[in-house]
RNA sequence: GCGCCUUUAGCUCAACUGGAUAGAGCAACGGCCUUCGAAGCCGUAGGUUAGAGGUUCGAAUCCUCUAAGGCGCACCA
């Protein structure tokens, strides 16, 4: 706990302990104690709606409640200057803001790993994102997944959570069948021979660079050679091209996993049988119309879900129950799986899957990642995976930048629509927002190193107290807000708001810089107080960028 | 037809999950560089939070209805 939740903490403490000194409620009664910050630096550093809460268990009117509660509170424990009651029944804190300079060291000896708090108690987490098929090149909605993904783990991870990161590869099923005829296809055609694609074939252009490869390499090799044989090694290869070709867009993307769990061993190692014996023994499953049922509406699904179909091979849901399973075998007490806007209507059957293996409901999240647009020259973007008109991700990031793709997509709340404007992400001028955060980074950086050539240092500790002026107390108090951003953005999956808070601190910074002098070889006691002050932004900065997978850079 | 998501300034989005005068960026307008990086700062203008009801001290936020857009609704994956 840093000094600014040590002293929030206490606040709430007193607080509370001022409602029960003031006879207004029980200790029972006593609502969570709500601690804000004031949009309006009028209404105080801290401000509390408790005697509004209480009106309704006490019978009377906010403000004279506020009266009574601050009349029995102990201004002496908790650096308050002042108090006042502000509008409907606000209770208003100025606080002493001395003791903030105390995070200039605590942030400078953290280092990188200021901002890390221990909210997640290291329940073990697992994420399973992206998980596209091995059938094309990723395109723009895996981008965005793969962004929201990787920082929702970041920040999971930062906020003290034990995270795994896992991608689900689809090799099993209709779908690498299409991608070995696809292959096949592509094959014949490169060696000038007329083979049309399968109905629903692969177009992508990553599939007819495969038939090219397999014709220099291989020759003719495979015309004559026998179809089930040639089918089984088109399949492996075009696997293990499409899912080389995944792994190192996702590694340039900066996003990694630390499991990639393959469909197909489901189906080897016993694991969906095995599933399905559990849900049987648990009484969700019956036969009919010779086809093998899941009573998913049990747990309220729309319909009852087919698990073996009349041919007897399994449908999509059957191994992935499986799958999941093994997930909470694995001993993960928390599986949010991110997924496409487009498999939204999945999410019950999963769930009630989940509640037939018997667990709670909630043990299953799911993030649903909403489409992206695409906008260039104010027009929107057709695309089709289909006809592999798609922009890939691999596109985009050579067009807009890595650092501005990612800063973009982890700008936005994941469900909600999103617009994609080219023309604004790829210009390099203060309309593209993801400057402005590396700016004041590489701006801190520069000071940094024109002080050390005059000999000047940070200082590391001691008298930070001519830290004082309004712009320095609004950037300690953003400084201060870090861990908890973390904690929150993790506890309610919302990576976007470590980029907000970015934001917010690259601001309070600028304006800073804009009103005050670092570098001030007359009052050098000041000036490496205030370097220190910088140079903890940095790290903070520095950091923050990393949960959204945004370098930091000293110079652009 | 049913379900889920979305609707906030001209445009793209926030708003600490029920709090005070709804905020940023871009676009518009006006200022600030012979001193640490002007990719910056300061200011002005811009709103019936899609619409109508309801819940309560208090609603962009919760409930109901309506409208518009998106995505789903397989013994496909």
């Amino acid at each position: 706990m840093n000094i600014v939740e040590q002293v929030k903490s206490k606040l709430k403490q007193e607080i509370a302990a001022a409602v029960i000194k003031a006879n207004l409620a029980t200790e029972e009664q006593i609502p969570d104690v709500v601690l804000e910050i004031p949009k309006d630096k009028v209404n105080g550093d801290y401000s509390t709606n408790m005697a509004m809460q209480l009106a309704r268990v006490a019978k009377k009117a906010p403000r004279m409640i506020a009266e009574e509660l601050v009349a029995h509170f102990d201004n002496s424990k908790a650096s308050i200057e002042k108090i006042e009651i502000a509008g409907p029944g606000f209770i208003n804190f100025y606080m002493n803001n001395s003791y903030l300079t105390d995070l200039i060291p605590a942030i400078l000896d953290a280092g990188d790993q200021y901002g890390e708090t221990s909210i997640g108690n290291q329940e073990k987490v697992q994420v399973e994102f992206v998980s596209a098929n091995p059938t094309g090149d990723l395109h723009l909605g895996h981008a965005r997944g793969a962004a929201v993904g990787d920082s929702l783990c970041n920040v999971l991870a930062k906020a003290g959570y034990d995270v795994s990161r896992e991608y689900y590869i689809n090799d099993a099923g209709n779908q690498i069948n299409n991608l070995a005829l696809s292959v096949e296809a592509r094959y014949f055609q490169a060696l000038g021979m007329d083979k049309s694609m399968p109905e629903s074939g692969y177009h992508g252009e990553d599939i007819i660079g495969i038939g090219k490869k397999l014709a220099e390499e291989f020759g003719d090799k495979f015309v004559e050679m026998d179809e089930k044989e040639r089918f089984d090694q088109f399949r492996e290869y075009g696997m293990k091209y499409e899912m080389a070709k995944l792994k190192q867009d996702l590694e340039d993307f900066r996003v990694s996993f630390d499991v990639w769990y393959s469909e197909t061993s489901l189906y080897h190692n016993g694991k969906i049988d095995a599933a399905l014996q559990n849900l049987r023994d648990n009484g969700y499953i019956y036969e009919q119309d010779g086809a093998t049922w899941f009573r998913s509406t049990e747990f309220g699904d729309d319909k009852d879900r087919v698990l073996i179909k009349q041919d007897g091979s399994y449908t999509y849901l059957t191994p992935d129950i499986a799958y999941h399973r093994d997930k909470l075998e694995r001993g993960f007490e928390k599986l949010i799986n991110v997924w496409g806007a487009d498999h939204h209507g999945y999410i019950p059957r999963m769930k009630a899957a989940i509640q037939a293996l018997g667990n709670n409901a909630d043990t299953l999240e799911v993030e649903i990642i909403q489409l992206v647009h695409l906008y260039k020259n104010g027009e929107k973007m057709k695309m089709s995976k289909r006809t592999g008109k798609a922009v890939t991700m691999r596109d985009l990031v050579e067009e807009v930048g890595l650092d501005a793709t990612r800063y973009f997509f982890a700008m936005r709340s994941a469900d909600t629509h999103l617009d994609f404007d080219l023309d604004l992400a790829v210009s390099q001028s203060n309309e593209n927002p993801v400057y402005y955060a590396q700016y004041a980074h590489a701006r801190i950086s520069s000071i940094l190193r024109q002080a050390e050539e005059q000999n000047l240092a940070a200082a590391a500790q001691g008298d930070f107290s001519v830290i004082q002026s309004e712009k320095e107390i609004d950037v300690l108090k953003k400084l201060g807000e870090f861990p908890e951003a973390v904690g929150e953005a993790a506890q309610k999956r919302m990576p976007h708001r470590i980029t907000n808070y970015i934001f917010e601190l690259a601001s309070v910074f600028h304006s800073f810089y804009n009103a005050e002098k670092v570098l001030d070889l007359e009052q050098v006691e000041k000036t490496t107080a205030r370097l220190a002050l910088i140079k903890a932004v940095q790290t903070t900065l520095k950091n923050a960028l990393a949960l959204i997978g945004v370098s930091a850079p000293e110079k652009m």
